[in-house]
Formats: C-alpha cells, sequence, structure tokens
DNA sequence: CGGGCTCCTTGATTTAGGTCAATGCTAAGC
DNA sequence: GCTTAGCATTGACCTAAATCAAGGAGCCCG
C-alpha cells in the first residue's frame, strides 16, 4: 500500500500538467459535454466570459491533480477520461470517495485547502477555473450558484448512499453496486452501459468499496460463476442479469 | 434490527408533530443560534421576511421528521435537541449518515424526495420552511444561498471523512473518531465538551458506524480499561486523554 | 524473443468483528 | 417496593473478509 510520502515524491517527479490559456474564439461553443457542466445554465455571451478565465489541463493516467492539504486556488470540470478522488490516513490506508468521468465537477472545498487528493486513472482532459475568479463570476450569474448548488446536492446524495455502501453491504453486494452506478453513469452521460467499462484497477476498486483487492478478484469471479456478469478484455464488463444484480446490489 | 414497514407503523402510529405559525414579532431576533443557521448573513429586515414563511416544529425522543421517499416539501433547521438522519436497506439493515445539532441544517434535497429519513434522538425544537417560498426568497438574497452552498460544502467534506472511517477504520479507531467528533461539534457550537454528551444508542451509534451494538460496547469499555475515557452518567464520557485519542483516530 | 514489469487471480490460513445468548442496570409505572 | 421494559454489557462461538503466499497473464522494452 501507498505511502503518502511517496504520493509526494511522485508528484515532484512528474512534469507539471500542461495547461494553456485559451485561445479567444471559445471552444467551449463546441463543448460536447456543456449541458452536464456547470456552464449548462449560460447562454454564449455569458459563456464567453466564463471562457476568459478557464484554462484546460490534461493529464496521463496515472497524473497527480492536488494532493489533500494543498491550497484549493482552482475548481475543475472534467471533459473526458476517468478520475478518482481519495483520502488517506497516516499509514497509508486509503479510501477513494469516488470516481470522476466527463461533465463531473471537482475542487469544492469551503476551507482554503482541498480535502481529499485527485488523480488521473486514464488519460484526461479537464477545464480549470480559479476559484477567486468564478466566485467572482458567481455574483454575477446567479444561475452558476444554483447549479453548484444542485451539483453539491447530488454529491451528497450519492455520499449517503456510499456510507450505506461501506457501512452495511457484504463484499457482493458492493460489487454489484458498484458495477450498476458505473452503468448508470456511463447511460447518463450517452456511453455505452453494456459492456461497462470499468477502467480502474482491482486495488482502486477495493479502495472505493472498503475491500482488498484479492477480495475484489474474487468476487468478480463469483459473479461470473453466477453468470451474472461477463469479464471481456480491456476492463470491459457485460451485466448480463442487470435485474437480478439490482437485486444483490439492495435498491441501487 | 427495525424493519423499513415498522418504521412506517410508527409514524402513523403517532401525532403528526406539532406546527403551528409564528406570532408576527419575529422570535428569530432572539434566536440564540442565529449565526449557526441559514439565516446567519440577513440583516434584521432581511430576516424577517425569513420569519414569515418559517413555522416551528417539536418532537420528542424517537419522533419521526420524515422518512426517505416522502416528497421533500420542507427543510429545516435544528434549534435544539439532537437527531439522526438514516438510510435502510430492504431488509432492513440502516445506515445512519448524520446526527444533527443545534444550528444544523437538513432537508436539501436536490430530487424532489428526500433522500433519507430524519428522526429526533432526544427532545428537538427546529424551524421549518416550506422549500419552494424558501427557493424564491433565496432569489432574493443570494446571500442565502451562498451559505447554503457553504453548509453542502462542509457536509461534503464530512461525508468524506466519513467514507473513510467507514471503509478504513477499525472498531477502536471509529469510536475514538466518533468520540472527538462530537466533542469536536460540541465545541462549535459552544457547549460543554468535556465530558462531552453521548445522547445516542449504542445501536445509533453503531449504525452510524458501521458496528454492531456489541461492538460499540466492548469497545468503549476498552477504551475505559484504557483510561482513555471515562463513562458517566446520563450519557455523559469524559475523554481523559484527547491527544491519544487523536492519534488513535488518525488525524481527525 | 526473453526478462522484468504490473496487475489479476487463486489458494491456505488467520482474525476482527459479527452472531447468538445470557445477565445487569436503570427508569417508569402501578 | 415490585414488575416490566429497554438499554448496555459480557461471554462463547462463528464467519466474512483480511492477510499471507504463489502463480499467471499481458505488456513494454532492450
Amino acid at each position: 500500500m501507498d505511502l503518502a510520502v511517496f504520493d509526494i515524491n511522485h508528484v515532484s517527479s512528474l512534469a507539471p500538467a500542461v495547461s494553456r490559456e485559451e485561445a479567444s474564439p471559445s471552444p467551449c461553443s463546441a463543448c460536447k459535454i456543456r449541458n452536464l457542466t456547470i456552464c449548462a445554465p449560460l447562454n454564449d455571451a455569458e459563456q464567453a466570459q466564463m471562457a476568459a478565465i478557464v484554462s484546460h489541463v490534461e493529464l496521463e493516467g496515472g497524473g497527480p491533480l492536488f494532493d489533500e492539504g494543498e491550497p484549493a486556488e482552482h475548481v475543475y470540470n472534467v471533459t473526458s477520461g476517468t478520475l478518482k478522488i481519495y483520502k488517506l490516513l497516516p499509514d497509508g490506508r486509503r479510501q477513494v470517495t469516488g470516481f470522476l468521468f466527463a461533465g463531473d465537477f471537482l475542487g469544492l472545498a469551503n476551507e482554503d485547502d482541498y480535502a481529499y487528493s485527485a488523480e488521473a486513472v486514464t488519460h484526461c482532459s479537464l477545464c480549470r477555473f480559479p476559484r477567486r475568479k468564478l466566485e467572482i463570476l458567481m455574483q454575477r450569474f446567479p444561475k452558476v450558484e444554483q447549479r453548484l448548488l444542485s451539483i453539491a446536492s447530488n454529491e451528497l446524495a450519492a455520499a449517503q448512499e456510499q456510507m450505506l455502501l461501506l457501512g452495511r453491504k457484504t463484499a457482493r453486494e458492493k460489487i454489484a453496486s458498484f458495477l450498476l452506478l458505473l452503468a448508470n453513469r456511463a447511460h447518463q452521460r450517452g456511453v455505452n452501459d453494456s459492456p461497462v467499462s470499468v477502467p480502474m484497477s482491482r486495488t482502486d476498486i477495493g479502495d472505493f468499496l472498503g475491500l482488498t483487492t484479492e477480495t475484489v478478484s474474487r468476487t468478480f469471479t463469483q459473479l461470473k460463476q453466477n453468470n451474472l456478469i461477463r469479464l471481456m478484455p480491456n476492463g470491459l464488463v457485460e451485466l448480463s442479469a442487470r435485474e437480478d444484480l439490482e437485486d444483490i446490489a439492495g435498491g441501487f
């Protein structure tokens, strides 16, 4: 299991994330996932003002975006790829508190510092907003603030669902819930959900579900043997019996 | 363990929560915990407009406030007492996702229905706002919306901390974290935190921490025998060695 | 094309916490 | 003051998942 100090080394040993200011003819107007982001409620003119403060970030798989405890100077919208956010205990035990996909927002922090670390799972692109500037824009566009509140409410509900999973579900129930979660999220953003793409490692899944790698692997095997799922190459998983999985997951 | 169906019976077998519209000279101006609530950022005139839509609710210990899945027509501010919010699995397994104290806000729901049930632990008083009317007021007072976003951000950070606890901490670490959490919350609202008041049952604590009643009880006994805490009458617990508890809790 | 990665799977064994079962303790009601 | 009813505690035992330990499968790189 990684220690916090290794993560810090990891950060410093990698090149900084690529970043450049956007050119003037806003590429946001061509943004395919705009309706999923915080920009959704804005008209073209308003959107141009957002574009003026945005910059673009690319991360390779495994690349760190920020670490828990760092000053929270930016917020982000994921435009493509998968990220994980996680917290560490002093001895290195890890809890992944979420996976993020295209359209997802991250960096919300009431305090001055990030409450969690964020790292790319696959190659990722993100829109980056300086927090200060976004706050000023939000005063001009209350719609964005409303949107953010709505996003936060959704995340809060998701967090409570995850607490139920972590505190009260068995390994089998956790894995079934996880696969359905991925499928639902894929469906939401109009991506193929059968087979569903599972880009993260067994270790990441375990750290998300409060299990070990071994238990995740065994449980996948068990579901496969029950003909509930089919494990395919490239991290694709076919949910062969979604109804049954939903029963196992316990209403999720 | 209670079944969902019993909870429903429970609701219908009890008298409805007491409720009355406030008299005109707003009692809010005398509200001792106003600086903790969503009313905090308002001046007297603005506050009077809030008072116009508020009503007051009292619950006895054990009394239900609302159930998961009910239409979310109101939001609440706790003015005194302790509540718990929880989610249930179809077979009755329960996860308490939070305890609420004076100043805390509840009822935030992006969807139309509550995502969790809420029930009084001790005798409680709450301010109740019709969601629709509050939304209209929020458009007039963006400060309230900002306050709500700030509250939601805090809750999100707390939820992630709780996921870390549920997914990765041992029973001993969970109990230590829980006691420190209660002490910190008590301190925040200016209440005695040594000894700290622990008004909820062992079962509620277990359902919050992902443990059984027996394990909670055994772990309390163990901490007591290590002279880290002292169990006193009336649900009071003295944290005799806070530093050591903090070490055990793992940075919380 | 072979060696060294990393990640995944599988097996054997251990253990923390769950389950089952009494027994105590306090408070309320009669 | 006795009885009942809910907690809380404690003990004995069990089990789901963790830990420890090999292998296997794909992949990059020399």
